[in-house]
DNA sequence: CCTCCTGATATTGCATGCAAAATTATTTAT
DNA sequence: ATAAATAATTTTGCATGCAATATCAGGAGG
């Protein structure tokens, strides 16, 4: 008899696993924005969980960098302001170059025509103008192409700079031109991809995020601590 | 009257996180070894914490990846299996290609000066003979660059990538020879640094951490699992 | 002798309780 | 009335207790 139902798992998920992805979700969406207090008396109660598995999603965030632990004080949604942007910005760009690099090589056709149908349903999102859908699947698509690049540690290393700046993705607003731009640059970027085009990947992926950090720097909100200790 | 003093803070610290650092220590000098179990009966005896802040600190370092949660089953020190090694250097020598040129660009002389009295540091440990204090001070270099390279997103993520990989290092036990040409490899990085030449240093530190991952790999230990599901 | 079952023990996951610290409200003094 | 001091309340940090799960030991059956 086989009972075996795939991702219906038996083992019953942490509460502190679920307590953190939900957290996780309630600051990158923006439910919970820069600088708010997290009260744990609020937060088990609107969770569902009891205080220590919340704390401990608390610490787990904090590693990731997301949230800010002060003693005695509590937690706080950690500030994004620009210079931390910029800065993990540019060193996701170096990670995607090379993560193109290795994808050229190592990844497998079917593995490029996956990212090649997530480019499309992508497009479609595009065409639609539903920038919450094509967020998704561009993020999906970058992610892929540093999977595929078959570095488990740069995929992870990746994947948590990638959440933090999450935030950013959904506050930003792009410009229609600067929209169409990028999915041009998505374009190319799977073309390059296809013909393994080592060289020509990395320049894009330098580029793309390039660009990508100068219009979500520019959708940064005028943070409120703006004048604080030079 | 002026109370200030700077690196004596009153705050005390959680006990979690200094539970955390505790058992970094462990794992990274190999009192812990990949794989052991981590009772919590027994930490919070050797320790001297309750079970709350420990648990608490397992959920800091597995996040950091140092260890690995087993729902119901506790947690253990993860793996650090050839493949992930090689991995992680393999990012790590981005990152350090990518400090570095930035290092050229951003650091100061008298930086650059820090960077070479610790060099000066590490050939007196050369000399000697004295591995611990080498690695120490070569350590110590390698993030300094990392560090005056100026952007702080990139200085974590390599510090946290390193933290996992200080564990190999203890246990790399080099050969006169490989020793030698580790030196004077850093001879010529600091040369380069010196010259503000970031061609010549992007290309020494990628070489340079190939050659550490070489040496590693051929360091580590064989491991218990080899014959595991492959 | 090995495998499977059953009970005993140990260990983990989570909730809750209590004291210390911080925050807010109230009072007192100037 | 404003500011300082003090009291009341809230909130956090940590320890512990209890139920669920996993591990171990012993014995029955093959």
């Amino acid at each position: 008899m086989d009972i075996s139902q795939e991702s219906n798992p038996i083992v019953r998920r942490p509460l502190h696993e679920a307590a953190a992805d939900r957290l996780r979700d309630l600051i990158v969406q923006g439910n919970l924005v820069a600088g708010a207090r997290l009260n744990e008396r609020l937060l088990t109660a609107q969770l569902g969980v009891s205080r220590t598995p919340l704390r401990e999603a608390f610490k787990v965030l904090a590693t990731e960098g997301l949230v800010e632990l002060l003693p005695n004080r509590g937690a706080i949604v950690s500030q994004l302001d620009p210079v931390r942007l910029s800065e993990t910005l540019f060193v996701m760009g170096a990670l995607d170059a090379l993560a193109g690099e290795l994808a050229c090589a190592n990844a497998t056709d079917a593995q490029i025509n996956e990212i090649r149908a997530l480019h499309y349903e992508m497009l479609a999102y595009h065409a639609r103008g539903d920038l919450a859908g094509y967020f998704k699947f561009n993020q999906a698509i970058h992610l892929k192409i540093v999977k595929y690049a078959g570095n488990a540690v740069l995929y992870n290393t990746y994947r948590q700079l990638n959440g933090a700046m999450q935030r950013a993705r959904y506050m930003a607003n792009l410009s229609q031109e600067r929209w169409d731009t990028a999915v041009h640059e998505h374009d190319e970027i799977l073309a390059a991809l296809s013909a393994r085009d080592v060289k020509r990947i990395r320049a894009l992926l330098s580029d793309h995020l390039a660009h990508k950090l100068s219009s979500a720097l520019a959708a940064l909100p005028v943070p409120q601590w703006q004048g604080r200790a030079a």
